[in-house]
RNA sequence: GGGGAGAUACCAAAGCGGCCAACUGGGGCAGACUGUAAAUCUGCUGGUGAAUACCUUCGUAGGUUCGAAUCCUGCUCUCCCCA
């Protein structure tokens, strides 16, 4: 169930709270992802402890694989595998679809995988999908789309759609016939695509619309195109979602991204950007982006970013983090994905603040003036 | 004291007459990364220049040659073996 706490007067942003077997979250939300049963580098107790992360992600394609839907049952479940009591969405392996294009086959019944870790073949169908998502056991499972790639022509964006379209028909037939694996209440949401053509949005909006599902995911976006092309499909898409449902807006984005997004009536949010850009060496920060690679970091021992709450941020320094990124040192890594899911997190729990409070649209030019500066 | 091997750019190491401003690693410098095949990938790394180019480099001083990191001679230094 979705509750509306309150709406942007300027602008669409609203905050809400969306409720789930496993706790409530605040929307605007930022969901950090944990693609393997794991946000790599990133303790649970420290997600949930001090971060306040209230969901996460795993993914479908990558947990089928390995460790396999038989060990998932005997561990009865994702939450109680990886010791994460809160809520979790699974990515239907949809942006493997994409991201693995180059080893996977299209057909009306599903697609055909080639594992990437032994070359194995794997159907992967709307049908199956949402049973494995059962056997995981996710809070929020998603349907199984086709995540098109950016440029699409206009007819190709227009089969694919329909392709997305009829699975997710399929995957609700098999969402209502099936029950959840662990007790618990499951929320399957469909995806909408159409590239960046607004007639196939409002197309694919409307087809989600109808579904009657607990909220709605935006996909497809984020994927090449310029940003302003991505805001204005948005636009068009949460002109027709209806109000009362969560809207997801996947793989997005930068920080920019995200306000932006929000500022248009997006509700959640996931991305790898805190985590595997934080590995190679890039933090966000409430001053501006930083290369912390950069030799110019060297001898700057200032905390890693004081605007930001989390412990790891205002502790270690910039040198000392810069010695541990530089020399491959593991600790690099970690402390580079707390600072940002921490920043990430934070950027969104001041959003819902600000929109709370009445004053977002000001907030929000502050913040990306200073966001937009690479230090 | 006798015999042998070697000195190449920040480091290691190829090259042994022209295709060499010099392979390749490492290091260094910078960039990319958006529902994670990513603790990954890309570019640059003698100087000046946007570039054709030009200038200065392969221990050192000479020499041979149209042409030398590559061949010859002296010197300096390093390493190994035998006494």
């Amino acid at each position: 169930m979705f509750t509306i706490r309150a709406k942007d007067k300027e602008c669409k942003a609203r905050t809400g709270v969306l409720t789930t077997a496993h706790g409530d979250i605040l929307t605007p939300v930022f969901m950090p992802v944990g693609t393997g049963a794991t946000v790599k580098g990133v303790l649970q107790r420290d997600l949930a402890g001090e971060m306040d992360a209230r969901i996460i992600l795993g993914n479908t394609y990558h947990l089928y694989l390995r460790p396999g839907t038989e060990i998932l049952k005997s561990a009865g479940g994702l939450h109680k595998f990886m010791n994460w009591d809160r809520a979790l969405l699974t990515d239907s392996g949809g942006y493997q679809v994409f991201s693995l294009s180059g080893i996977r086959q299209l057909s009306t019944d599903g697609v055909t995988f080639r594992s990437h870790i032994d070359g194995s073949k794997h159907l992967f169908t709307p049908e199956n999908t949402i049973d494995i998502q059962r056997i995981i056991g996710a809070d929020i499972m998603m349907a199984l789309d086709e995540c098109t790639p950016w440029p699409c022509e206009y007819k190709a964006a227009k089969k694919s759609m329909y392709l997305t379209h009829q699975w997710l028909d399929r995957a609700i037939a098999r969402y209502r016939e099936t029950g959840p694996s662990w007790g618990h209440n499951q929320y399957l949401f469909p995806i909408i695509q159409g590239s960046t053509f607004g007639d196939l949005r409002k197309e694919s909006a409307e087809k989600a619309a109808a579904s009657g599902m607990e909220g709605m995911a935006i996909g497809g976006l984020s994927v090449g195109e310029p940003a302003e092309e991505m805001y204005g499909m948005i636009e068009v898409v949460n002109a027709i979602l209806p109000e009362e449902k969560p809207r997801y807006l996947m793989g997005v984005g930068t920080p920019a991204n995200i306000l932006e997004s929000i500022e248009r009536g997006v509700d959640m949010f996931d991305c790898v950007m805190p985590t595997r850009n934080g590995r190679n060496g890039m933090l966000f920060t409430t001053g501006g982006i930083i290369n912390i690679r950069n030799n110019k970091w060297a001898n700057d021992f200032s905390p890693i970013d004081n605007g930001c709450p989390s412990y790891v941020s205002r502790t270690y320094s910039k040198a000392y983090l810069r010695h541990l990124v530089i020399s491959g040192e593991m600790l690099g890594a970690q402390i580079a994905s707390m600072h940002n899911i921490a920043f990430y997190l934070y950027l969104v729990a001041e959003a819902r603040k600000k929109i709370e409070d009445g004053d977002f649209l000001k907030w929000k030019k502050e913040v990306l003036t200073k966001l937009s500066g690479r230090l």
